[in-house]
DNA sequence: TTTAGTTGTAACCAATATGGTTATAACATA
DNA sequence: TATGTTATAACCATATTGGTTACAACTAAA
């Protein structure tokens, strides 16, 4: 199966060390820490830039978080990085059978099963927040951590 | 985003259709029903035959299943149709770098995350029979609906 | 003003998954 | 044996992904 895109843990990643970190983090630091290419971690910034959640400035450099851990979920991480199909997590087989007792009937049930799953999947990241997940860190870092 | 496989609502499409008609159904009868061509409901034919929800007749041909509609959930079909990439959802962006106060500690703290949404999802899923599903259906069939 | 370092994109590439197709072997029954 | 079916291999076109190179745009400091 194809699994979701890594952008979304790299995402994470990124948010993580942007909020631990008191001065702004470059492109090249995020890049050393996720251990990929810059322009992956560009890619990905410009994604949350776009939704919001963080500050990135040009020609000077380094990126901030504009919104708080607190108010920040994993979900929130996972949409600002899908961007595409809609954000629907299944893909439906296309044009069953009209005609067939089954393939009339079955699309619209089905569908609401798969939105279901979704839902359920979406509400647990809902739960999570970007602090909420730093504080799993607080054991290892001890004073180093630094959220605003 | 890439999306989960169409297998997932094909095979549900042909476990319905299979669970409805008195007779075995052919390959070529679930292909016009799902509108697609025969190989690839036999590739989904038989995982399912491998995962022990139906059985299918080479030779003299047609479908039938092995297990009752009350004990297959849409998690089981989800499971069978899938079969790659060890069934997880999310792809974990690799070799984090381990010098890096969030890179070494990050990992686990998020697959934990991951698992979870994973397991609302899959707990989603498996709440549903199949059964429960053609019991949707039951109000445009009428009579039609034959299910063991 | 110039220079250096950075972000923002575009343009590719290789690898992979997917849905589809054709062809052929294996199979079971009439 | 003949017929219709399943099982499977071998391709193909398409799309997504992660990666890379290249270059323009930008900001601050020298």
């Amino acid at each position: 199966m194809k699994q979701i895109s890594s952008r979304f843990s790299i995402a994470v990643h990124i948010l993580s060390l942007v909020a631990v970190t008191p001065d702004p983090c470059t492109g090249d630091y995020l890049a050393g820490s996720v251990n990929t290419n810059p322009v992956i971690i560009r890619r990905i910034t410009g994604m949350l830039k776009k939704a919001g959640l963080i500050d990135v400035r040009p020609g000077v450099g380094g990126a901030t978080l504009r919104v708080s851990p607190d108010d920040i979920t994993l979900l929130m991480v996972f949409k600002a990085v899908q961007a595409a199909s809609e954000g629907e997590l299944f893909h439906f087989h296309d044009n069953p059978n009209p005609d067939c007792p089954i393939g009339g009937n079955i699309e619209a049930l089905l569908r609401a099963e798969m939105r279901a799953a979704q839902e359920a999947f979406e509400a647990r990241l809902a739960s999570v927040t970007l602090r909420k997940l730093l504080e799993g860190f607080k054991p290892h870092l001890g004073a180093e951590l630094r959220v605003p």
